[in-house]
DNA sequence: CTACGACTTAGAGCTAACTATAAGTCAAGA
DNA sequence: TCTTGACTTATAGTTAGCTCTAAGTCGTAG
């Protein structure tokens, strides 16, 4: 049996506000309502808030997805349309995980250091430290950052 | 020679405005001015727009930024504080990783599934394929996502 | 010497994405 | 029957992070 605006919200780990401002939006147009106009989630509808999460999450505004929402109602005259803007998403997604990567990098750099600094009771020492003392591992990853 | 705040801006393609606001903020108080109250950025400086950068893109808000430089002028005294920090945000960071992934993974189903569609000039085709006539590779990606 | 462009400040305005409030409806349990 | 709690709508408020405007200053090229 179906969910209700509170189930689902649970089930996604969001609040019921925000499922009501996606329908606000035109975001959910496939949900049905009760007699007295209770809004009715079913499995089905899940796989569309987790594909609306995952749109979100690879950095598409609402109105965006609200384009994809509109397009899949129009049918298979927009494929095109709909596999380019999932082909256009992966490749952000890509390249937000490569600059995820870079801050990993930074930050994997930062670690070392102030483990350093924080063993040593100050900061000078692992400052003064020359490449060629550091591990090889942080000695390529700072090469890396100094680029 | 250091740099004007429109050409360190460049540099980090970011705008003035923004520069001018992380200094209201609270997050440059090592930039220097000239005579006549300008800004200058020199190179050493840019390494700390750097890292600013880096622990946006880890997430972290303009304030919790704010906190580190304030540790960082406190000196010696706030080692551990700013090691935890960046041992926290790397953390952040792997967890971030791991979402983009899977966001990468159900887009690369869906770049599949519409490459199917378009192929065929209709949705029914993919959505009709069972996992055993799909490509290894997809079938153990739609999987991963099913559960 | 003057015009130009880039800088300065204070403060207002903007956008996205929620998040909450108020007033009301409805269904189920004591 | 009445209370309780989750739902409904419309609309207002919040937050973060910019982004811009206005009014004015400064330094250099013509």
């Amino acid at each position: 049996m179906p969910y209700t605006i509170g189930h689902a919200a649970k089930k996604m780990g969001i609040t019921p506000y925000t499922l009501r401002y996606y329908d606000k939006e035109g975001l959910l147009p496939f949900i049905e309502r009760s007699a007295s106009g209770v809004r009715t989630f079913r499995d089905e509808d899940m796989e569309w808030l987790k594909l609306i999460e995952c749109l979100k999450s690879a950095g598409m505004p609402i109105k965006g997805i609200k384009s994809f929402i509109d397009w899949y109602a129009q049918g298979d005259s927009t494929l095109r349309k709909r596999r380019d803007m999932f082909y256009e998403r992966k490749a952000v997604v890509q390249e937000q995980i490569q600059a995820l990567q870079k801050t990993l990098d930074r930050l994997t750099y930062k670690c070392w250091y102030y483990d350093r600094a924080v063993a040593s009771g100050t900061v000078a020492v692992p400052k003064a430290m020359k490449p060629e003392d550091m591990p090889e591992e942080i000695r390529q990853l700072k090469q890396r950052l100094d680029e």
